[in-house]
DNA sequence: GGTGGTATCATACGAACGTATGAAGGGAGT
DNA sequence: ACTCCCTTCATACGTTCGTATGATACCACC
């Protein structure tokens, strides 16, 4: 019935090369600042790899979007069911683990923003996926609410809220370092930036206040 | 002594006609999806005037981030004023106004993106903006330790974590549409959206719980 | 009423772009 | 041993890019 055909999300060979390549390049000049002979020639293959393997420079875009988001999905739900019970525990694993996702693929950011940035449309696998994470984390705060450990307020929007602070600290990483010389690259100060990230979210989030001072 | 000439923040004439073009062109496309002749076209001028008047295409773009992130630091500042004396209200007052001026800014987020996203360095008058706010926001936080109605922690990385939220959810705004259905060109909509992250940052820094059910 | 400086104009140049094309490899299956 | 088919390769095509150049227009001022 005229489906669309969903692009892989897993590639080998030079395929997978490229996809690897094509990010990295992406995420620092953007789609209209990397050529298809600066990722064929730093991934080590012809000119014509590009058109062969994805159709278009425009394709293989699509596909490095979508399969670089895709793992968060399992990286969550592993990092919320290793929780314990307490929704607002469960709230600071997701905001840990999202941290250490994002310091692991430092080219997410930078993707992501742009992607959003852009008029072109946001491939529906991605879309897929981040509206997948925020449901997640949604439900975790609804259940929080109805436990009455967590305050009330549209659990969607929280969830936004919560999501907005790692993915931006980590967008800013530069910014913060050359204008209010918070260096996240330095472990202990990117220690105490997670941790107020956590602070805040629990604060956010309570509905008794937890231990403040 | 070897003074680098900072670019003016004003402009008239032909040159305000093309910061104000390539700005919304740089937003949409980026600064190499932005043609010149595209610039040039939009704002009824000949090829030849962003050489005259800036003397390349890096140099009006230059220009045009100082520029647009310029007119935060009074609109801030105002805001920051027109409140009472509780800094939890001038926080909310912060909070308030960082989201009108980002909808009547709509390329804000974006350009900010875009430039956090490329390697290319921040221009100056840029990076002391954002510094003189994110400070403006973090004194006010500090204040309010001070007199006892915020928790305590780091004033500056709380700043971070407020000022996350209406900058990542309006450059959002496109993928939560279409990802889940929260439309801020509903105006209902968004002054929910708008209202649960006043009540996430009141909570994340009150020292006390307000009125919590 | 020329004259000098600022601004705008049409046009040209070389470089880099994405993609198309057809030939050359290179194993697996018969 | 030969035939496919998948992959890689070198190269060519037409377009668009940012900038340079020199001519023209405008206009205040002596």
């Amino acid at each position: 019935m005229n489906q669309i055909p969903e692009p892989r999300l897993t590639y080998d060979g030079t395929a997978a090369d490229l996809i690897q390549t094509a990010r990295a390049l992406f995420a620092l000049h953007g789609y209209e600042g990397t050529s298809v002979r600066a990722i064929t020639q730093r991934a080590g293959t012809n000119l014509g790899a590009i058109t062969y393997h994805f159709g278009s420079k425009r394709a293989l875009y699509e596909a490095v979007v979508s399969s670089a988001l895709e793992p968060t999905r399992e990286r969550f739900a592993r990092a919320v069911a290793a929780a314990g019970d307490e929704p607002l525990d469960k709230a600071e694993a997701l905001v840990r683990t999202f941290f250490d996702f994002l310091q692991e693929n430092p080219d997410l950011p930078p993707l992501m923003a742009q992607q959003l940035t852009s008029p072109e449309p946001i491939p529906a696998a991605a879309l897929r996926t981040i509206s997948g994470n925020i449901g997640m984390l949604a439900s975790l705060i609804a259940e929080g609410q109805a436990s009455g450990s967590i305050r009330s307020g549209d659990s969607r929007l929280m969830a936004l809220s919560i999501a907005a602070q790692p993915i931006w600290l980590t967008l800013a990483r530069r910014a913060l370092r050359e204008g209010i010389e918070i260096d996240q690259d330095d472990p202990g100060t990117r220690a105490r930036l997670v941790q107020s990230v956590v602070d805040f979210v629990r604060a956010g989030l309570a509905a008794y206040p937890e231990n403040r001072e």
